[in-house]
DNA sequence: CTCGCACTTCAAGTAAGCTTGAAGTCAAAG
DNA sequence: CTTTGACTTCAAGCTTACTTGAAGTGCGAG
């Protein structure tokens, strides 16, 4: 198939499929007169490198996860990522929760013209916000 | 206070309150033989930033609730910023909880290996992924 | 033969929210 | 007077996951 047809088949863009090739995310593409062939293999690998990025896997992780050869080895990378993830899942969950909390909390309060609001008050008590930005989902 | 005070005050870079400066998010600063001098007021808008930042809200978010003149305007503009975080937070968690659940499902399937695994067969029947991302957040 | 389309490569652009670097200024300390 | 440290501006860099644009190639149709 042409990249143009696994595109259509996968919902990916042409340039989205290269630019997997260039980074090792998928090998490099046989070539009839400098044009790229694909399998229905490249389909299921595309599919699968999409499910993880739903997911919220990056490339990094997915990569790592492709690189492993043979299933056994894959399967433990699978799961392995999988726990890493559950972690940072449950942060996420958690810190929404708070976050949510808070807002309902603040709605009605006084903060904006910052006169004595307690949330405020916390808030100076807190260390430096952290650099660090938690994963971003896509819808499931 | 010169602005590695206010830096030191807030846990922000002064490169940062410069930043917020030159993005309108921060008047523009009082100037002493060409350094910026700020009062404590400086402190307690930074605080407010910092708190609505560590809400997941985006500096134009910032900027348009700070732009608001007058409490009662203010405050209705922050009731509607709440409302719509809310909202956005609302199917953050919610895509969370379905990644949750799919990655505890997965995690002991076969689908690494792509041998007809229900969860990649579900996902090609899906329509192509959304370019959006869900907001991102910090621990609060 | 020429048109048009899908493809090719490579470089650069996009988003957000800052940080970093280079080069220069200023005031107080030694 | 010189050094030191904090400050100044402006431009460029960082990160991730791609997209977009420019310029060129190959092939089937008319």
């Amino acid at each position: 198939m042409s990249i143009g047809e696994v595109a259509a088949a996968t919902g990916l863009r042409a340039s989205a499929i290269r630019y997997y090739e260039d980074a090792g995310i998928l090998p490099k593409a046989d070539r009839v007169s400098g044009k790229r062939r694909y399998t229905s293999e490249t389909i299921d690998r595309i599919t699968l490198i999409r499910f993880c990025r739903r997911l919220g896997m990056s490339l990094a992780d997915v990569r790592g996860l492709l690189g492993a050869t043979g299933a056994s080895r894959a399967k433990d990378r699978w799961r392995q990522l999988v726990d890493a993830k559950l972690v940072e899942i449950g942060g996420l969950i958690k810190a929404a929760r708070g976050v949510e909390r808070i807002l309902r909390e603040s709605r009605d309060c006084d903060c904006v013209t910052l006169a004595s609001c307690s949330f405020l008050i916390d808030e100076r008590a807190k260390p430096p916000p952290s650099r660090r930005r938690l994963t971003g989902l896509r819808e499931v």
